[in-house]
DNA sequence: CGTAACCCCGTACCCAGGTACCGCTTGCAA
DNA sequence: TTGCAAGCGGTACCTGGGTACGGGGTTACG
């Protein structure tokens, strides 16, 4: 076991594209690693648990920006922030379910009241998607 | 009150910017207006209608594709079909709600056990978060 | 007729998170 | 030594919904 990866095992191992770890390493989530004397690139053994770092983070709703504030936490400037992280990104998460429960309510509303002909539309928010149709003939 | 309206007046009656209007007629959500003898743009009063009503199924959760079938109605070819349109965008935010339901109870869990310190975390996703910080001391 | 406000068009840019293509090297094996 | 997959860098493109810019033409009012 050679100690160092090259691109396509570290794409293969942590789960991701070639291309997107060329673009971590640009968006400087991943540090340029040590290449071989013909310019490839070799990863460090545990860059594999640091692309799955980052892939965790994003599944737990983080933007790329914010993840290395996650993980390049130097374990001496002790991250007093970074449950206040979590519990930030845990509002934000409730945030969007509460707005998307709202225009589930509006969606729900719209079906219940079963506008399925246009002619026969009597739903509030189904009858202002129809409105110009009924009234205003010579429209466009 | 003239019967036209122009760019600006349509954009400020239903409330978006002027960009977006021309940027609706290059996606074929509005049709083109007549235009002055000096190139601008007349829309019909009616515009204002058609502008709140594709605001509103933006609103809904539907994509600007998407709606040209829903308002887009000839009131003749009767959308056998606008109840499943519907009923398939209700599906889908339900889908999402779920999506983040599920990432909510991730961040939960991680919040609850409080890995406010790295070096004191003991949380299971947290700990996944920092093992590279615990372990492997000349990471990147 | 002057001039301010408005509008024209095309194009480029923004967010996020990648993906695809190109022509050229490198590494490794037979 | 040659063959060839895999990797290289750079750039362009994708989705979605716009927004901004620049350089000009038009309109309305006085």
């Amino acid at each position: 076991m050679r100690e160092s990866l090259r691109t396509g095992e570290l794409a293969r191992l942590a789960g991701v594209n070639i291309q997107t770890l060329r673009y971590y390493e640009r968006r400087g989530l991943l540090t340029p690693p040590a290449r071989s004397h013909g310019g490839h690139r070799l990863y460090p053994r545990d860059a594999v648990d640091r692309v799955r770092k980052i892939k965790l983070a994003q599944r737990l709703g983080f933007k790329l920006d914010e993840i290395p504030m996650l993980i390049d936490v130097p374990r001496r400037t002790l991250p007093r922030g970074l449950t206040e992280q979590f519990e930030g990104k845990l509002a934000e998460i409730d945030q969007r379910i509460h707005h998307l429960q709202e225009i589930r309510s509006q969606l729900l509303e719209v079906v219940r009241a079963g506008c399925s002909s246009v002619t026969d539309c009597r739903c509030g928010l189904g009858d202002l998607l129809h409105t110009a149709g009924h009234h205003a003939g010579a429209a466009s």
